[in-house]
DNA sequence: GAAAACAAGTTGATAGAGTCAACTAAATAC
DNA sequence: GTATTTAGTTGACTCTATCAACTTGTTTTC
């Protein structure tokens, strides 16, 4: 692969990305009531698929800085989104999970960022759409 | 495509392009001399490929903010990677280019980036690369 | 062809994200 | 049982993101 094509690739997962947060972002009034933000929401919808986990398998799923998070989930402890039970296996963590105010949020989230995924892979197949999600998972 | 898949998509598009920077940035003291920063590497990528161009043209391409971009011209420009000429079919705007200097810095963190991407598509198949590609920029 | 609407860019203010380093405390290795 | 790793927290700082207000130039439209 040329490095023109490497270049292009990478502007294009930017891309796609800036699109995608500036689409939640104009909807951010609308379920964001927690002010959570655009990481936050990401952060939120990941431990729905894990939990109850440690924060640091959630910071090695999302590749991001485990001080970012250990403030983050700070402050969704605070706005009672999720709570810490005890890790009977390593009493240095404790185990983090979504309260039902918690889950409420992830709901609201996943359907706007499934309308807003949606809205830009319209010019996709739905086969070029899994193949895409195939393709992004397998890297 | 269900809300799920679509949170995956969303989920995995973010979690390369962090891997992405996280990669790139490493590497940012062997070659981002000037202090450029990811995004303002991303700029100079994009401007070169359509140099000469006015900011908003730039804006537009990579969906960032005008406000942003503004200041970082600015910047650059002060760092002498980028100079700005008259626009003659518009008097708002000037023209950006890069000079000497900006185009040696593409140069390098073009193969930065290409070794960081390279890297990150590994698991990658060569025709599936190609294929990742044409989806992205379908979008 | 003048007024109104619009577009390019700049600046200020503010909030959020990203990174690094230093630290505590618990777990694992040797 | 000391040494090394690992999970998490906190402080400090820089970069990124967004919006609004403003200036100046361009286009529309009547």
């Amino acid at each position: 692969m040329a490095d023109e094509e490497q270049f292009e690739l990478a502007f294009q997962i930017d891309r796609l990305m800036r699109r995608l947060n500036a689409s939640v972002h104009s909807q951010a009034p609308v379920f964001d009531t927690d002010k959570v933000g655009p990481i936050g929401g990401m952060v939120l919808m990941t431990l729905a698929e894990i939990q109850p986990a440690p924060m640091q398998q959630i910071a090695t799923m999302m590749g991001r800085d485990k001080a970012q998070l250990s403030r983050m989930f700070s402050n969704l402890e605070r706005r009672e989104l999720v709570i810490r039970s005890e890790n009977a296996s390593d009493q240095r963590s404790s185990l983090l999970s979504l309260t039902p105010k918690g889950m409420a949020f992830v709901a609201r989230i996943k359907s706007v960022v499934g309308a807003a995924v949606d809205d830009l892979l319209t010019p996709l197949e739905p086969e070029e759409r899994a193949e895409l999600l195939r393709l992004l998972s397998k890297t």
